[in-house]
DNA sequence: CTGAAAGCGCTTACAG
DNA sequence: CTGAAAGCGCTTACAG
């Protein structure tokens, strides 16, 4: 064959706009260039980062991203499994709203790796998740750095792993006398802590550290509507840099980014490498958070 | 082949758990039993309940959904066609935040089926959208239902086609001289409207209806911050049944809800119909919102 | 009714 | 270096 002739076939081929057909391609390499992502958080307010993340990751790898939401239904969870596996997926990316709890669905002894993402996964497999102590001690430094001495931490539920560890995490740079308050995930559980802690005769708190950024909304509401001024008297950082919620704060919300969009890109090169079938060292990893300053601290440089 | 050995093989087959491979069968009946779901809106507030949908109606047919955020960037967006194209997707489903905006990438003349949902589509194709004067209508409605009069509209950028359309219809009903405020997108906005409005001498409003549930918020922040009760005082019905933030605005709020779910339910079932050849009439689908009716309009009863 | 062959669109290994 | 053949895992149409 000619030079010429394979030129011409080349640039004919891309005129018409040949593209190769990956399903038969995938027969022979046994490589669909295809992985699934199976989550059980609905509202996708961790996922959503966290898919922008693998997908960025793969893309440039050829490789696309199955989605599928499963609620809490292992029925369901089953048939996305299957329906994954029967279209020969390379892997399996597994993502949930606690690191303490399991999918409802089993993924151990699959024919394709899975690595795990904010949610429980088997000994031998790697599972990736946010260091929240960590992420805690950046928030409980940053208020002692604007000089507030008089710490409080209202958080979730205790029974969450998270709350726990970011719990754990405050005593140690605040103090062991220093207060925790559990609760729940919600701006009302903020108003209320406020209430109860204003309400009391003792020493007021200068600065508070919130388990999530609905939690410290529900704070700075209640501060404001209480006549203390946010961050003049007492400043307020949150958790997840939830854009939504803090940016719209009065002050702006200071918060601990959890960086899912990096730890989904991980996520996604881990379960590339274990389908090429490169050696992974097995285990947690629990990738740094970011504190994100904004004005509900008062100080405006940066961490 | 005796009765028996088919038996046998049938539960050999299960027992080691055979399951068929779904690019071979792909290769020959030219179905991969995947779709593509496109989409600009990073951050999945459309998205992912509209994504639900689709895969909720599809699943039950064996189709599993890429899903592809191409944020605003065109190269991007040709890469994920590109690759959805390769792997022989059955169709694609395209969707943006904005009715009166195109995607970044070009969908027309692909060899697949595309339908369209809340973006600009082509002109033989078929396109789904929420109809905003019916929602807007029901809203309008709701607060004269309630007894108020003196009706306002605060809602977002004149610009989008969906607000154009919600203040038309609040208009219609509401009567033409009632007046219409138009800002952004957000709580601050809500805030502002607010205050202006309240700072004029002339008559206030006792019931307002905002372009989404985040003016609303912000509305009624503003209201209760001036000392104006809701609902006493002033009926509030937001946009959206965004239920993070409808739920915690004090008191919840009431809200049109576009059933982005049933959306995708139905965008699903009409691209799966174009791949099997089915004929489908081309043109826009407006689909029926649903008032949500929470506390803020004090009447309990349902609309 | 049963069983072998052809073929889907590629890639890889091999013969010329 | 070039070109034809074999084969990935299925399904469909056809011969026995």
């Amino acid at each position: 064959m000619a030079d010429e002739t394979r030129e011409r076939v080349k640039r004919v081929a891309s005129e018409i706009g040949f593209r190769p057909n990956a399903l038969a391609r995938g027969l022979l390499s046994k490589r669909s260039f295809t992985i699934g992502l199976l989550t059980n958080d609905t509202y996708g307010r961790f996922t959503l980062p966290l898919m922008a993340g693998v997908s960025d990751a793969l893309v440039d790898h050829g490789v696309s991203v199955f989605l599928c939401a499963i609620e809490d239904d292992p029925a369901l969870g089953q048939i996305h499994v299957d329906a994954m596996l029967d279209k020969q997926v390379d892997g399996i990316i597994a993502t949930g709203k606690r690191v303490d709890r399991r999918l409802p669905v089993d993924l151990s002894n699959l024919s394709v790796p899975v690595v795990y993402a904010f949610t429980e996964g088997d000994q031998e497999s790697v599972t990736f998740r946010s260091d929240d102590a960590q992420g805690a001690t950046l928030a409980t430094e940053w208020l002692m750095k604007c000089g507030r001495r008089r710490l409080l931490h209202i958080t979730g539920p205790e029974q969450f792993f998270s709350v726990r560890e970011r719990a754990n995490a405050f005593c140690k740079v605040a103090g062991e006398s220093e207060p925790v308050m559990f609760g729940a995930w919600s701006e009302s559980w903020g108003h209320e802590a406020v209430e109860k802690t204003w309400s009391r005769e003792d020493d007021k708190p200068d600065g508070i550290f919130c388990g999530n950024d609905q939690i410290a909304r529900g704070v700075i509401d209640a501060l404001r509507e209480r006549g203390v001024r946010v961050p003049q008297e007492v400043s307020v950082v949150g958790f997840d840099n939830w854009e939504i919620v803090a940016d719209q704060t009065r002050p702006p919300l200071t918060t601990v980014d959890m960086e899912l969009k990096e730890l989904g890109r991980q996520a996604g090169l881990t379960v590339l490498a274990l389908a090429e079938g490169r050696q992974v060292e097995p285990g947690v990893r629990k990738l740094p958070c970011r504190l994100v300053v904004r004005q509900s601290c008062g100080a405006d440089e940066s961490p």
